[in-house]
DNA sequence: AGCACGCCGACT
DNA sequence: GTCGGCGTGCTC
C-alpha cells in the first residue's frame, strides 16, 4: 500500500450499537493495518474501545470527519475470515448486534477499554477561585491519593452521580482526567528448577553425591539433591524441571538449602512461562479398542459423513458414545491436520472428558469455558489461534475460539436446552450455531444424546441428518427396570409417609441395606415452593415480582426465586389475621430432612442451586458420592447431567406431575428426557438397576413411553402434536419479550406492536399474552409470539420484524417498553 | 456501554 | 433557588 493513499478501517465496537464506524488510519500505519486486528479508537467524548477491523477502503465519510486510530494492537490478524463469516451469520440470524457478537466471542483480555483517571493538578485553588463543599472532598481524597476513579468518587461522596464536580473541578484547573487503558493479561512466571547441566550425568552426579557424603554438614543438601532427582523424573520422559516451591515444600519448607545448591551452581533456577492449564505429564496411550456395537457405529458415522455433513448419534445412557466420539477423533488427528470442537452443555461435565481425552492425546487437549479468568482464556485463544490445540473441549462459548481448519464438531447431549443462551444477547444456540460454524469450516457434525431433541431427530428423519443408533448398554448392563407408584392411590388409602410412598421408603431401605446408593430427583429447591392461609386462601408474595415465594429452613426465611429477595416467614396471614399458616408443595429441602426421620442413619446429601454455589461445592459433592460418603443423593436436574456412578441402585422421582404439568410446548419433550436421563444413572457393572416414579398419573402417555424405553414411539406422538398445532419443528418461533415499569403502559404497547406486526405478518402473530409470572422486579411483562413457516422467505421475515422494532423503539409513546428479541426460544 | 444534557421533585 | 436522580440521545 502506497503511504500517500488515505486509508479508512470499518470497525466493529464491543456495544449494543446497530452498526459499524469509520475511523481514520495513521498514514504511518497503512502498511500494518488489516483485517481481524484489534485497534484502540475514541468512541464518544473520550472513551477508548477496543474494535475489530472489519473492511478497509478509501471512501471517506461525507457526514462527518471521521476520528484516527489510535494504536494497532496486534501484528497480525486475531480474528479470521472464516470467524468473521460466523459473527455475520449469527448476528444476522439471531437479530443481535454485530458488537454483541463480538462480546460473546472475544475474551475480555483481548477487548480492553479505558478507565476514566482523575489526577490532582495543584493543590490550592488559584485567587478568586472558590470551591464548594464536595469539591473540597474530591480535593482532600486526591491529596492522600493522587489518582482515583470516578466510581471511587462516587463511592466518597457518596452519591451516584458525580460528573459535575468533576467537570467544575476541571474548569477550575484544579484536576486533570486520564484516560488509562486497561491492560489485563499477563502471562504468568514462575521459578523452575533443574540440576546444572554440568552435574546431570550419571557419573558427575554420583561424583557430586560423594563430594556431599565428605561433608558432615551436607545431609540436608544430600536429601534435597534426592528429592529433585525424584520429582523431575517422576513423569515418563523426564527429567522435567521442577517448580521452585514445590521442592522447598517437599523439604518441609527448608528454602535455605535450595538456595544454596542455587548458589553453588548445583541447581539451575530459570523463570519460565507456566502453562495456565497445566502440562500433560506422561505418554498418552492408543484408544481402547470399540465394541463390536461401538465399532459399528464407528463406521456408520464415518458412511454417513461421506454425503452428509451432520450425523445424529442415539445411544441409549451407558452405551459408550464417547468412546466412539474418541476414535472418531483419533482418526481425524491421524489422517488430517484439522481440529476438533467437542461442546458439552455444562461446564461440571468437562473435567471428566478433559482427563478422558488427555489421556489419549495429550497436550493437543485444550478447554474453555467461562468459568475461566481471562488469562486463562486468552492463552485458550491464542493456542488454538496457533494450532497449539487440536481438540478443543468446552461449553457453548467455545463456538468462539479462532479454529483455522475444524474437521469435526461433537455435540454431547445435543439435547439440552442450556446450549441456548438466554440472557445477555446473543441469544444463540451452540447446537444450532455448531451447524452453521461446520458449514463453514466444510467440517462433520456429530450430535450425541440418549434423549434427542425432536428437532434433531426430525433432521434425521427427513434425511438432512444421518441417524446412527446404539440401543444396548456397554458391557452388557441392562438397561434398568422402571416403574411407577400411584401416589394419588397411595394418598387415599393413607401409605403416604409425608412425600414418600411405601413402596419408594422400602426400596430406599433395601438398597441401603445392600450397601448400595440412591439418587432422588425432585425439581424444586428450598423446602416449600409456598404458603397458604388455611382461612382466608393468602400467599405470601414478593413486593417486586408476580410470585410465591419460597421457604427456605436452612436460613428460615422466604424467598423470591426471581430476583432473591429474601423475607422473614410472616406469623399471621397479612391479609386476615389468621395463625393457619400452611406449607404446600416440597423442595429438595424438605426431602433431605424427611429422610433424616424416614430413613434414620442414612448418610444424606443435596445438590441443587443453593448447595453448589461455592467454587468446589459441586465436584464435592459428586467426588464424596462416588467414594461413598453419601447414602442417599438429593437432587433437582443438575444430578441428571451425564455423571456416571457405579453403585446406585435405585433413582426416584418424587414428583413427575410437577414436570408434565409444566405450561409449555415442550414439556412433554423435556420431561421425557429429564426422566430418562435420571433413570440412566441406575444400574451399573452387574446389577440391573431400579427406577421408581411417583405420579398421579401413571398411565400418562409420556411416562409410559419412558417405562419401556420407547424413545422413537414417543418421537412420533409428539411430532404429529408439533404438526397439528403448529410448532417447532414444523413453523420457527420468534419470541418478544416486552417490558416496561409502568402498568399502564406495558399493555397498550404491547398491543400497538403486535398490531404493527399482524399487518405484516398476519396470523403468524400470538398474543401479546401476559407470561404466568407478569413481573419480574418491578417490571411488567408481555410476550408476543411470532410462528413462521419454514422456507426461503424466513430471513426476510426477520429483516421485516426488525424494521417493526425499530418504529417501536421510536414510537412516542411505546419506546419505553423494552423489547427483547429470542430467536427459536428453547 | 458511558457520558452530556435537560427535566423534575425535594430540600433549604 | 439548588441539588441530585433519572430518562434520552449520541457516539465515526
Amino acid at each position: 500500500v502506497s503511504e500517500r493513499i488515505t486509508l479508512f478501517a470499518d470497525l466493529v465496537l464491543p456495544l449494543a450499537v446497530p452498526r459499524l464506524y469509520t475511523y481514520r488510519v495513521p498514514l504511518d500505519l497503512n502498511d500494518q493495518v488489516q483485517v481481524g486486528m484489534r485497534a484502540v479508537v475514541q468512541f464518544g467524548k473520550s472513551k477508548l474501545h477496543t474494535g475489530i477491523i472489519r473492511k478497509i477502503h478509501q471512501q471517506a465519510p461525507k457526514a462527518y470527519e471521521a476520528k484516527y486510530i489510535e494504536t494497532l494492537l496486534d501484528d497480525r490478524p486475531i480474528v479470521n475470515e472464516l470467524q468473521m463469516k460466523f459473527w455475520d451469520w449469527l448476528s444476522s440470524y439471531y437479530l443481535a448486534h454485530p458488537g454483541e457478537i463480538m462480546n460473546a466471542a472475544l475474551p475480555g483480555s483481548l477487548r480492553l477499554g479505558s478507565e476514566t483517571k482523575i489526577v490532582l493538578l495543584r493543590h490550592e485553588p488559584e485567587e478568586g477561585i472558590i470551591l464548594n463543599n464536595k469539591e473540597q472532598t474530591i480535593i482532600d481524597a486526591l491529596q492522600i491519593q493522587e489518582i482515583l476513579s470516578i466510581a471511587e468518587i462516587a463511592g466518597i461522596l457518596n452519591q451516584k452521580t458525580v460528573q459535575h464536580y468533576i467537570k467544575s473541578l476541571i474548569d477550575k484547573g484544579m484536576v486533570l482526567v486520564e484516560e488509562e487503558l486497561k491492560f489485563k493479561y499477563k502471562p504468568k512466571f514462575e521459578n523452575f528448577l533443574s540440576i546444572a547441566p554440568e552435574w546431570n550425568e550419571e557419573e558427575k552426579l554420583r561424583e557430586l553425591f560423594s563430594i556431599l557424603e565428605k561433608d558432615k554438614r551436607a545431609g540436608k543438601r544430600t536429601e534435597a539433591l534426592l528429592l529433585m532427582i525424584t520429582l523431575s523424573k517422576r513423569y515418563a520422559g523426564g527429567p522435567f524441571p521442577v517448580k521452585k516451591p514445590e521442592l522447598v515444600k517437599g523439604l518441609g519448607g527448608n528454602a535455605g538449602v535450595v538456595e544454596t545448591l542455587i548458589k553453588n551452581n548445583i541447581l539451575l533456577s530459570e523463570k519460565k512461562r507456566v502453562d495456565r492449564l497445566g502440562k500433560f505429564e506422561g505418554e498418552t496411550i492408543d484408544p481402547s479398542p470399540l465394541s463390536e456395537q461401538q465399532l459399528q457405529a464407528f463406521n456408520e458415522i464415518n458412511s454417513y459423513f461421506e454425503k452428509l455433513q451432520a450425523v445424529l448419534l442415539h445411544g441409549v445412557t451407558s452405551s459408550g458414545k464417547t468412546e466412539v466420539y474418541i476414535h472418531l477423533i483419533n482418526s481425524i488427528l491421524k489422517n488430517s491436520d484439522k481440529q476438533v470442537l467437542y461442546l458439552l452443555p455444562e461446564i461440571a461435565l468437562t473435567s471428566q472428558i478433559i482427563n478422558r481425552l488427555r489421556k489419549h492425546f495429550g497436550d493437543y487437549v485444550g478447554v474453555f469455558h467461562s468459568k475461566f479468568n481471562d488469562q486463562e482464556r486468552a492463552e485458550t485463544w491464542s493456542k488454538t489461534l496457533r494450532g497449539e490445540y487440536k481438540i478443543l473441549i468446552g461449553a457453548r462459548s467455545s463456538i468462539f475460539l479462532p479454529f483455522t481448519q475444524l474437521g469435526l464438531i461433537i455435540v454431547d447431549e445435543e439435547h439440552e436446552n442450556s446450549f441456548k443462551q438466554f440472557d445477555p444477547s446473543p441469544r444463540y444456540h451452540a447446537r444450532d450455531a455448531a451447524l452453521l460454524l461446520g458449514n463453514i469450516h466444510g467440517a462433520k457434525v456429530l450430535l450425541g444424546s440418549a434423549t434427542p431433541s425432536i428437532e434433531s431427530y426430525y433432521n434425521a428423519e427427513q434425511n438432512k441428518f444421518g441417524l446412527v443408533q446404539l440401543t444396548h448398554r456397554y458391557g452388557g448392563v441392562m438397561m434398568p427396570e422402571i416403574q411407577c407408584v400411584d401416589i394419588r392411590e397411595a394418598t387415599k388409602k393413607k401409605k403416604m409417609h409425608s412425600h414418600f410412598s411405601e413402596e419408594m421408603l422400602n426400596h430406599i431401605k433395601l438398597a441401603l441395606e445392600n450397601n448400595e446408593q440412591v439418587i432422588l430427583f425432585q425439581n424444586r429447591r428450598g423446602y416449600s415452593p409456598f404458603w397458604m392461609c388455611q382461612t382466608c386462601g393468602w400467599v405470601p408474595k414478593c413486593r417486586n415480582c408476580d410470585v410465591s415465594l419460597t421457604y427456605h429452613k436452612a436460613t428460615h426465611q422466604l424467598q423470591c426465586h426471581y430476583c432473591t429477595t429474601v423475607y422473614p416467614p410472616p406469623k399471621v396471614c397479612s391479609a386476615c389475621g389468621s395463625h393457619e399458616l400452611k406449607m404446600l408443595g416440597f423442595g429438595t429441602e424438605k426431602i433431605e430432612e424427611d429422610l433424616s426421620i424416614l430413613v434414620p442413619g442414612s448418610k444424606v446429601a443435596r445438590m441443587d442451586l443453593d448447595t453448589t454455589r461455592s467454587k468446589n461445592a459441586y465436584h464435592n459433592i459428586i467426588s464424596d458420592f462416588e467414594d461413598r460418603k453419601i447414602d442417599i443423593l438429593v437432587g433437582t436436574q443438575m444430578i441428571t447431567k451425564g455423571l456416571d456412578f457405579d453403585n446406585v441402585a435405585l433413582v426416584g422421582i418424587l414428583n413427575a406431575d410437577s414436570l408434565l404439568n409444566y405450561p409449555d410446548f415442550r414439556a412433554f419433550e423435556r420431561s421425557y428426557q429429564l426422566i430418562a436421563q435420571v433413570s440412566g444413572r441406575a444400574g451399573r457393572k452387574n446389577k440391573r438397576g431400579k427406577v421408581l416414579i411417583q405420579t398421579m398419573n401413571p398411565n400418562h402417555w409420556i411416562i409410559q413411553k419412558v417405562m419401556y424405553n420407547e424413545y422413537e414411539n414417543m418421537y412420533k406422538q409428539e411430532i404429529l402434536e408439533r404438526r397439528n398445532f403448529h410448532y417447532p419443528p414444523f413453523v420457527r418461533l420468534i419470541r418478544l419479550t416486552l417490558r416496561n415499569k409502568d402498568q399502564s403502559l406495558i399493555g397498550e404497547s404491547a398491543q400497538w406492536l403486535a398490531q404493527e406486526l399482524r399487518k405484516k405478518f398476519d396470523i403468524r402473530v400470538l398474543g401479546p399474552e401476559e407470561p404466568m409470572i407478569s413481573r419480574i422486579r418491578n417490571y411488567y411483562y408481555r410476550t408476543i409470539l411470532l410462528k413462521f413457516e419454514r422456507g426461503s422467505n424466513y430471513q426476510l421475515m426477520k429483516e421485516a420484524l426488525s424494521d417493526t422494532i425499530i418504529d417501536f423503539r421510536q414510537h412516542e409513546k411505546y419506546k419505553k417498553t423494552i423489547c427483547d428479541v429470542d430467536v427459536d426460544p428453547v
